[in-house]
DNA sequence: TCCGGTAGGGAAAAATTTATCACTATGGGT
DNA sequence: ACCCATAGTGATAAATTTTTCCCTACCGGA
């Protein structure tokens, strides 16, 4: 795993909030995981443009951290389930706010993005 | 400015959101303008380890998104304030409550960053 | 034996963000 | 002319994250 080399503020609660859920994929993990994507290979499906790779890497961080738990199932094939732990779920109420204020920024944001000179100011 | 390659999906809430305020600082910068901090100096002073650079950058950028407003006043020394505008203060509760989180979770992260050996499982 | 689906990881490239350093510009004071 | 403080930018290095490609392992079925 990669080694920090710029250590974490931990007085600053919005960085490590950022440290542990600031990825380009976990919120969005963690949503399908509550919406009831358990298997990795749902949640591939699930979220559009996500590699088996990074989910493996965001599961075992988010695994790490705590904020989500894993279930082994001795079957053939092979079933692994996850679930978010009370830690996780305290974050969804957060990441429904998050997702709705996108939501409705979003045709802003398209909107300074897709024009190739820059806003007249 | 760099030119993004991966083009972002404005399907998903939560990767609009990263986009405009998913940095290291953002959340941080917009806390502290809306606590007052209006000049970069201030900012800088305010915000333990951002530097002048990337405050600069991130600043201009949340203009550019429309999260922040900017007021030159002709003075010498130069001043200059930001302020927050609608979209930026309609942030606030969800920092707030970013926040919060990351200060309950600050001593469960430590915890297992700092021990050398993987948490047994 | 080879192939299927499942879950997981190593290594390196590519993408992206952040840090560092060195500038420009303004106008006042010494 | 030089130094101060202010705000801002360009170029590049360094750090970090994400992608891409390829390999392991398990076990059942053809």
């Amino acid at each position: 795993m990669y080694q920090r080399k710029i250590p974490i503020d931990y007085s600053c609660g919005l960085n490590i909030a950022m440290e542990v859920v600031g990825s380009k994929w976990k919120f969005c993990l963690l949503d399908e995981i509550a919406k009831g994507a358990k298997r990795p290979r749902d949640l591939v499906q699930a979220i559009n443009g996500i590699t088996r790779r990074v989910l493996q890497k965001d599961l075992r961080e988010l695994e790490m951290h705590g904020l989500v738990g894993k279930t082994v199932y001795a079957e053939v094939p092979l079933r692994v389930e996850y679930h978010l732990t009370t830690a996780g779920e305290s974050l969804l109420p957060l990441i429904a706010a998050i997702d709705q204020w996108g939501l409705e920024f979003g045709p802003q944001l398209r909107n300074i993005l897709e024009r190739k000179a820059m806003p007249v100011l």
